[in-house]
DNA sequence: GTCTATATATAGATAGAC
DNA sequence: GTCTATCTATATATAGAC
């Protein structure tokens, strides 16, 4: 392995095993000995990757960033609404059982996380932009309402963690529609 | 004021400002120097209230079980599943109104909160009975899925926070009914 | 690229004076 | 009941050797 690939292998590794410990024990919960610790090297080591903790989380918010600019990609190049709506409630399903059964999602409503400078406005435009997909110019309250639900699932997957994944992702789209009808 | 009294009143303080500060920033995200720079006092004097962190989140829980106790209560005095459940839902939408606007709710579903010993237990607990209040003995997927979503409206509120009162318990309301239909 | 070692600050918690 | 002072552990972060 060169040194170049073993750059790129390590720097995964920490966002990978940050995403899990962030979504088990928070982030201020989280110390980057911990991380460290848990990939079995050096906190130094991850310092060489990510100059500050704030820099870790920025980093896993670029990957939400990026598979929802997908998915509303997609969705606005939809005709009708309906079928961005559609597609929307589809995605989001199933982008929270796949993120809850293997890579561990953090939570972004949680205030140690909101308080980092430029995350709160990266998630507040992440949620303009999907308000557009789903109802167009004019939602109306219950609409908002049910959006912002969606925006955290957790509580749901908590609940329902036992059904197999196809059944989940099923019940989350049922749930979907009943929020945003 | 006597000795008492002051007692009563500085640990009632303490509760407030924990309360407020724990809404604010997560309870792995405040210190007890915060609490204590923010009531005006030093930190021996919160330890001389509460022995441990840990014991005033304890003693917030208390708070809320008592609150959702004696809203089961008057549910399971009803004599039908429906009008049980109406209770329970305009009472959950009041608690949550009234909760965001005066005293600050704490995030239960924090990671850190939930891994202080006892805590998830009486949680688990009060959404069994919760559960039964709403559903009886046998809900389905849907319901339990939504109900998930009832244990934290606070994204709702974030959402909405502009509404008047009285406007804002009635879309809960509606939401919450939305959500177990 | 990873390590040891360390700087500096702050965490939770306690002892003892007033 | 509240304070000052302090203990011990751990936090984020950096310097410099290998």
């Amino acid at each position: 392995m060169t040194r170049v690939e073993q750059a790129a292998r390590t720097r995964q590794t920490v966002l990978d095993t940050a995403r899990a410990l962030f979504a088990e024990g928070g982030f201020a919960g989280t110390s980057l000995q911990d991380i460290a610790d848990a990939m079995g090297v050096r906190k130094a080591n991850v310092y060489y990757y990510f100059k500050t903790k704030a820099a870790i989380l920025d980093a896993l918010l670029d990957e939400r960033v990026i598979a929802l600019d997908a998915l509303l990609d997609a969705a606005e190049a939809e005709t009708s609404l309906e079928a961005s709506r559609e597609l929307v409630i589809a995605g989001f399903a199933d982008e929270v059982v796949k993120a809850y059964r293997t890579v561990a999602p953090v939570d972004f409503a949680d205030p140690a996380v909101r308080s980092i400078p430029g995350v709160a406005e990266r998630l507040e435009a992440l949620l303009v932009r999907t308000t557009m997909a789903l109802f167009g110019e004019h939602p109306t309250i219950d609409q908002l309402a049910g959006l912002a639900v969606m925006q955290d699932l957790k509580p749901v997957m908590r609940a329902l963690d036992r059904l197999p994944d196809e059944e989940l992702v099923q019940v989350l789209r049922q749930l979907c529609r009943r929020l945003i009808a």
